[in-house]
DNA sequence: CTTAACTCGTATATTCCCGTACGAGATAAA
DNA sequence: TTTATCTCGTACGGGAATATACGAGTTAAG
């Protein structure tokens, strides 16, 4: 249901489209105003080979958007959310933490490009998922109630795109920044224990 | 020191330097890339006038932030930094929170017009004040030290520039943003009280 | 009052990027 | 092999933004 339009499209469209695609979700993540052609560039084919598969840069970022998201739908599906919320975060943030980050900074890009109710219906069902997780903590008692879910999760994202940009900043490492971005969210949502 | 270039200048461009670079903070520290013309528009002057002033962009990116950071610089120089990290950490927050967001969206506008080097020198100092409060409480046991302080200064720029962001869409409201930016912030910094 | 500084509009050059048009050559699929 | 698809270069047009040039009118300062 995704792209079976099929009048038929050949093996190597396919590729390139999936190489554009993933180029796409780098570079915007990185540079939110990146150029088509650096685009295309980071792809490894020309310009105009990315605009015959996408004809207008909105295009382009709502197909890196929906992909990044799917993907993250898809590893939010095999991270198992039930038991105590505060567990449940740290296996969803230990496998998708980066994900979270580039969605992030995705949504920041495709901001201006695409209309804003489009955007939030992509970014709704994701979005819930965590939400809802949050909840649950809170009725639990496991993580605070004293500030508003909302900004709880945008903290959340905030957290991880910071994360992910201190990354490539050379200020955190590979082995230290999802240990760092977790123990920094988790500290945020814990409930503090003695609370007048 | 600052401004003292003296030809001689006039009251009422001096008025004009005054106005465009307020219009450029609060334009800059909203929208990144805003334009030269909506710059001068939010300052009632003519686009032109503007150009007399600031040869180029980056001139005017750079008299924007510089006078955000001296502005951050007047108020901690009137704050108390001393006695307890915590107490001084809230002090400090709540006099200055939305210019240290301020400064973060414009240090944000700045990365690309401005050379990386002129960027950090700028910086440097504001920034470590803040890093010296933050060293001196976890020395004191106050804040945490399993996370890297630069990583923790980074992080309050972070919860400071979302909570001005969700105070924009108009999920967070004049009168709860402090409080709830102060709480996070206080959340992700203070030492929690039984650590293996 | 006289002068120099300031304001600011119009016009223009330049640059950058998007998107289209055209077409020749390469390649997968039948 | 034949055919439709795909790749991708060159070239062009349009739009937006930066920046310069010129100049006429306005205003502060001596």
């Amino acid at each position: 249901m995704v792209s079976q339009t099929r009048p038929r499209r050949r093996a190597d469209a396919e590729r390139s489209i999936a190489r554009i695609v993933a180029a796409a979700r780098t570079c915007l993540s990185e540079h939110p105003d990146a150029t088509i052609e650096a685009i295309a560039a980071e792809a490894g084919v020309g310009r105009m080979t990315l605009y015959g598969h996408f004809k207008t840069r909105a295009d382009l970022v709502e197909a890196a958007l929906s992909a990044a998201l799917e993907a993250g739908e898809a590893t939010l599906a095999t991270v198992d959310l039930s038991g105590d919320p505060g567990a449940a975060l740290d296996r969803l943030l230990a496998s998708s933490w980066s994900l979270v980050a580039e969605s992030a900074a995705l949504l920041e890009a495709a901001q201006g490009v695409l209309p804003s109710g489009r955007l939030r219906e992509l970014h709704a069902e994701p979005a819930k998922r965590v939400e809802d997780l949050l909840r649950r903590g809170q009725r639990d008692g496991v993580f605070r109630s004293d500030l508003p879910l909302p900004w709880l999760v945008s903290v959340v994202q905030y957290v991880l795109h910071g994360a992910a940009e201190q990354l490539r900043a050379g200020n955190l490492t590979e082995e230290n920044v999802a240990e760092v971005a977790v123990a920094t969210v988790r500290s945020v949502l814990d409930q503090p224990p003695a609370e007048s």
